[in-house]
DNA sequence: TCCCAGGATCAAG
DNA sequence: CTTGATCATGGG
């Protein structure tokens, strides 16, 4: 642990570097927090500063952090406050560091991912000066990156954003932290459980997702629907299973398996990604999402998820 | 006013 | 196995 060198500790504030050396490769904050990923909200922004908050080891903990250089030479500075009545300890920026490296994927070999498909796919390529460093964000909580991927069906970033923020705000735990500000974490099932759509609705302005997002809340406080079961499944396995929930198709299912669950073999088909392959790896022909997805997991593999995640974000910025 | 957004679902063909 | 209509909601 040599970045705890660095590590300052007063009672309830604590900040920390996270070094270069960590990372594989390169690494843009930036692009990375805003290439709208459903794992969960997006991050607010405050300058050169995103933010969150995560409960690490049952303590809530708010923290910021910044990209200090550009993508290839570069720190990451990390600052975080806790609950006014509890004080961090030693262990809790120890788990801090460990949640931002698995959360932002620092550990992902990305220049391995340039160098072979700068060799095997031109098309793919094309999409990589612009978007170097841009990683995979995977969620830690995977009701919450269920509940986020089916407020994303048929909804656009900024609108299934805002409403994940207000489901928060009006069903999640209230947390206040020691500089006087204060958080809402997401809600947990049993809440969502009880509500009825027509609150919900009015609250939240999900429109037609509400009925499954309550009912799926239902099913897992009826023990009904076990999320943790997925574990050591195969992805074909995980997908069936996630297909039988309502308000779950083809593309949310690849979302939460890709974002929430870990699959890297994962490439959720939209709007966005259907055009862009069937453009360019079909010559404009007509293809089912269905084939457009095999597609990617062919020839992709285990970084289907991330060539989806790059021609999403090139077909969205290029407006293909 | 119509069209679109990181679609899902159901009925028909 | 594909196509079309419908489903809320806010933004362009």
């Amino acid at each position: 642990m040599t970045y705890m060198a660095d590590l300052s500790l007063s009672t309830q504030v604590f900040s920390f570097t996270i070094p270069r050396e960590i990372v594989s490769g390169p690494l843009n904050l930036t692009e990375t927090v805003l290439s709208g990923q459903t794992a969960e909200p997006e991050w607010s922004r405050e300058g050169d500063w995103f933010s969150d908050v995560e409960v690490l080891g049952g303590i809530p903990v708010k923290y910021r952090l910044s990209q200090v250089g550009d993508p290839d030479d570069f720190s990451l500075e990390v600052r975080a406050i806790t609950d006014s009545q509890i004080p961090p300890c030693e262990q809790t920026a120890v788990d801090l560091k460990s949640h931002l490296t698995h959360v932002l994927g620092l550990k992902d070999d990305l220049n391995l991912f340039y160098r072979k498909f700068r060799a095997e796919d031109n098309v793919l390529a094309v999409t990589f000066p612009n978007l170097r460093g841009l990683r995979l964000m995977r969620g830690t909580d995977l009701f919450k990156a269920l509940i986020c991927s089916i407020l994303s069906q048929n909804n656009s970033v900024r609108l299934w954003n805002r409403s994940a923020r207000l489901l928060m705000k009006h069903y999640g735990g209230r947390v206040a932290f020691v500089d006087g500000s204060h958080e809402y974490l997401f809600p947990d099932q049993e809440t969502l459980a009880r509500l009825n759509p027509r609150s919900l609705r009015s609250k939240t302005s999900i429109g037609y997702r509400a009925k499954p997002v309550i009912t799926v809340s239902r099913m897992i406080v009826n023990d009904e629907l076990d999320l943790s079961s997925l574990t050591g499944k195969s992805y074909e396995d995980a997908k069936n299973m996630l297909l039988e929930l309502p308000g779950v198709g083809p593309k949310v299912a690849d979302c939460f398996l890709l974002y929430g669950a870990r699959y890297d073999l994962a490439a959720p088909v939209d709007v966005w990604i259907h055009r862009i392959v069937s453009k360019f790896y079909f010559r404009g022909r007509k293809v089912s999402r269905m084939k457009t997805a095999a597609f990617l997991r062919e020839r992709f593999r285990e970084w289907a998820g991330y060539a989806q995640l790059y021609l999403f974000d090139y077909a969205r910025r290029e407006k293909v």
